[in-house]
DNA sequence: CTCCACTGGGTACGTTGTACGCGGTCATGC
DNA sequence: GCATGACCGCGTACAACGTACCCAGTGGAG
């Protein structure tokens, strides 16, 4: 019945400030929980692994969190606080959304699992928050919130499908346990009877230029983000020009995707 | 070891044209899936659910589908087939693809499921490789295949990114259980805790502005759509103009993103 | 010092996916 | 026509899951 009294975790106060000092952390269960889930997928990440893994009894993270699912919430909005959007608005907002873009996706390619969690809007965590606040920050001053949460939805859009992608091509590939080798034979396999059948055409061209190469996975982003960006451009108004012409190929932002991203804000 | 002869489900026949006949198939079972997903969601079907919803026993399915994994797939491609995309291309591309995102938008609505599942790219079935197919036709007269994949990703992660966020805020309010002037009353209470904080100044802007009608979730769509063709419209030749203007708000397409799309094509 | 809300955690229950094996069925080889 | 053996539906069984419940121990508030 006490469970009833909080809308969601993040009103539960994590120490009821008395009895005797609890011997872990929401935080030290949440950062168990990633390890586990970033190196076997959250299926792996159980009640007991997490807590052997803490060197806890399984019953006793209950303590700490009400349920699994409520765990998971705490693990994703620990994910977002990895995203760093330090300084921003930073006054050249092509360069915030794509650095946003940037370490959103080398964020989820970090810990590919969290495609399988359901986030729920209502129940924002701090990390989460906070994130929105610096990231809608950027195009405030420009468009209206509406037009804002339009944009701002379009590109965090852009980024998790292309990143879901490529992280469900991935994970397709590791899940069989078949060597590389095998796998391609047994793949080639089933698209080459597609191909034969004739009746796909599109899909097999699709499969003929892929067997020259194609952009690689980070080119095929760029490519993709700056048409995002020229979209989110024409939306805004003339007098929010950014330093760095539409068109052109302009340096990256300073994160690359596949750099490591500064463990940003905690909170949690 | 027979099981590791096929490398996904679509390999992997339905009869071994040997022995008695089958009592049901899969077709049979992937809709009584469907069914219980729709009305109790994906974890309700379970497999000894779905049998009892067939009168068969629980293990019988094991006959017709390796696994429950596989089985959730064979739904995902079921629902493939729900997206009408007979008579693409028609020549007219932004209804084309207007008619594509309202009736993938549309059938996710009616199967909220749908986003808990993880699709793996090399494992098409064969109404989503058929749904591709007439798809990616479209565009594939105007631009090359590599920026008709990368146009095809922008759309359906613009529209699959939107409908997401209807889903899990329906879910996230059914989730509690609670009822809806107890609900909001909670969240009220949270809501006003992060806004009297006064550290999250957008957040506050975002939930003062909803308290005055926002534009209808339909709507909201259609707006971030026309942005998107807009988008598309600009990474096209000039050859490949549209009947229709790409700034005018032009005749919808005839299929509504909360009308009922046909059973098109089932195949599986 | 007493009290009791708190702590960590052991045991146990219901539910899940599914491995295994049973007796019955039917296209096929003789 | 009949034996064969691969298939059928399905009952039983098991390991693993989330978690309800209970317990003895603990330490700040009165």
């Amino acid at each position: 019945m006490a469970d009833a009294e909080y809308v969601n975790i993040w009103m539960r106060p994590e120490r009821p400030a008395y009895g005797p000092k609890p011997a872990y952390s929401r935080a030290q269960i949440t950062e168990a929980a990633i390890r586990i889930a970033d190196a076997e997928g959250l299926e792996a990440a159980t009640m007991r692994r997490i807590a052997a893994a803490i060197g806890a009894g399984a019953m006793s993270l209950y303590r700490y969190v009400p349920s699994r699912d409520n765990l998971v919430e705490l693990m994703a909005d620990r994910l977002m606080g990895e995203i760093d959007v330090t300084g921003m608005p930073s006054g050249d907002w092509r360069a915030d959304l794509t650095r946003y873009a940037d370490g959103l996706r080398a964020m989820w390619l970090r810990h590919p699992w969290i495609a399988a969690v359901q986030r729920s809007l209502p129940s924002f965590g701090p990390n989460q928050l906070l994130l929105i606040e610096r990231l809608m920050g950027v195009l405030d001053a420009f468009v209206s919130i509406d037009e804002n949460l339009g944009l701002v939805a379009m590109l965090s859009s852009y980024t998790e499908g292309t990143v879901r992608e490529e992280i469900s091509s991935a994970r397709e590939f590791r899940r069989s346990g078949l060597s590389e080798s095998e796998w391609m034979a047994r793949s080639h396999q089933h698209v080459d009877q597609l191909v034969k059948s004739g009746e796909y055409p599109i899909f097999t061209k699709i499969v003929m230029e892929a067997r020259q190469p194609h952009l690689s996975r980070d080119d095929q982003f760029r490519h993709g983000l700056r048409r995002v960006l020229d979209c989110i451009a024409a939306a805004l108004p003339s007098t929010a020009g950014s330093p760095m012409p539409a068109h052109r190929d302009g340096r990256q932002a300073q994160d690359g995707p596949s750099g490591k991203a500064p463990r940003a804000t905690q909170h949690g």
